[in-house]
DNA sequence: ATTTATTTTTAGACTTATCTAAATTATTTT
DNA sequence: AAAATAATTTAGATAAGTCTAAAAATAAAT
């Protein structure tokens, strides 16, 4: 199936939105992820309906059907090998990645992906800490503990960025809070969720906002 | 200026075919080039005309203005670089890689080709021997000399491939020839112009319509 | 249970890039 | 120089993807 980049990328964010919200996705939530009108999603996703590629019924929302959801993760593989690529190989800073791996993943191939992955040396997981699905479509979601609910005195390590917006992500750089890092929850402050930690650089307060959206693995 | 990808391509091969034919450029040899009809041509170079790309009298052919010919060699430099890519970190054959530079010469970014090119380290010729240009969109032509105009007697080094289309790539690769390789013209047959010649794996006959496709620099 | 507000879909229009068929201009041949 | 042929352009149509505005359906509020 020889399909679009439009059609890839609306499939791409059916896939996220039903990774977030589990049940059907609504024509408003596409349509504010692709920064379209409603009236054009619906359009398309009638199309994909006719290709199979979603379930539709009108007003009801759609979700992916089995070979939607394998082209789907097909692409985020392209993606997120492809963001790896951008920052071991050509010294691309983590934010700077995602906005070229928009374009990357498109680019069609039934060999290029997987001498990629060859040449990358069978990354596990891209520069926001996401997991790169293998060649057959399997993907090891992390478990989704976040920062903000570790426990005071404990330590964690981080493993992922739920948020991988540039701002979020430059913003991190400043607090020179990298994957793997350790962090140890000094105290939590009941008024705002903020919480004192214990970074590479020294005690820093972080506010809930951030907090909620990093990624750790309890030690 | 922001073009499309089916603009790109325009500007693309008029330049190659300016460079073929030294004139003005046929609406028919562009619909040739692009597989298109002449009608679509007409259409397409009218506005690139508008967008002040091409130079444009009706039914007088086109030739690239200075900045239609700037954009040109930025796309051909990042085919060429892409390319090299390829086959020097994916292990494409050289009869592979040109296809999948068509679709990645389009990436659009600032930076992107210019850490390619540093990580590549550099390259001044693609895998068939064509120059890469560089940063500036500077040129380093080579010249002219055909395998089919050595002297008998004579030895050369093979330094580029004119036909770079597949078939033509997998014949060389059947009779081991690559760029590099010493090659002696040890007899010519004046009845077809066919050459006897000396090259790495012994003595074959080849054909004028190769020995005139194969650039060469005389020892 | 109505009324109101929100979401979703349809209808019609626009843009880009393409095509076919017809008209126009340029080039060759006689 | 006129007629025939070839190349080029115009006119009108189509498909993909988008938009606005209006209609229809669903959800929320009274
Ligand atoms: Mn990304
Ligand atoms: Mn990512
Ligand atoms: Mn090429
Ligand atoms: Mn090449």
């Amino acid at each position: 199936m020889m399909l679009s980049q439009t059609e890839e990328n609306y499939l791409k964010a059916i896939y996220s939105l039903a990774y977030a919200n589990s049940n059907n996705v609504s024509t408003t939530l596409i349509s504010e992820a692709i920064k379209t009108k409603a009236s054009s999603v619906t359009d398309m996703i009638q199309k994909l309906a006719e290709k199979d590629l979603v379930h539709y019924k009108k007003y009801q929302g759609v979700s992916l059907t089995e070979i939607g959801q394998k082209i789907a993760v097909e692409i985020v593989r392209k993606h997120r090998l492809w963001e790896v690529f951008l920052l071991n190989k050509l010294d691309y800073n983590w934010d700077e990645v995602h906005e070229l791996a928009e374009q990357l993943e498109h680019i069609k191939s039934e060999t290029l992906i997987d001498k990629l992955e060859a040449f990358l040396e069978f990354p596990t997981h891209d520069p926001h800490g996401d997991p790169i699905p293998d060649k057959e479509g399997n993907i090891k979601h992390h478990n989704d503990t976040m920062l903000s609910s570790v426990e005071t005195g404990k330590s964690c390590i981080v493993i992922g960025i739920k948020d991988s917006s540039d701002p979020f992500l430059k913003f991190l750089d400043k607090l020179q809070i990298q994957l793997g890092n350790t962090l140890k929850v000094i105290s939590k402050e009941p008024f705002d969720n903020s919480m004192l930690v214990e970074t590479t650089i020294g005690s820093i307060s972080i506010s809930n906002q951030i907090s909620k959206n990093i990624f750790v693995k309890n030690l």
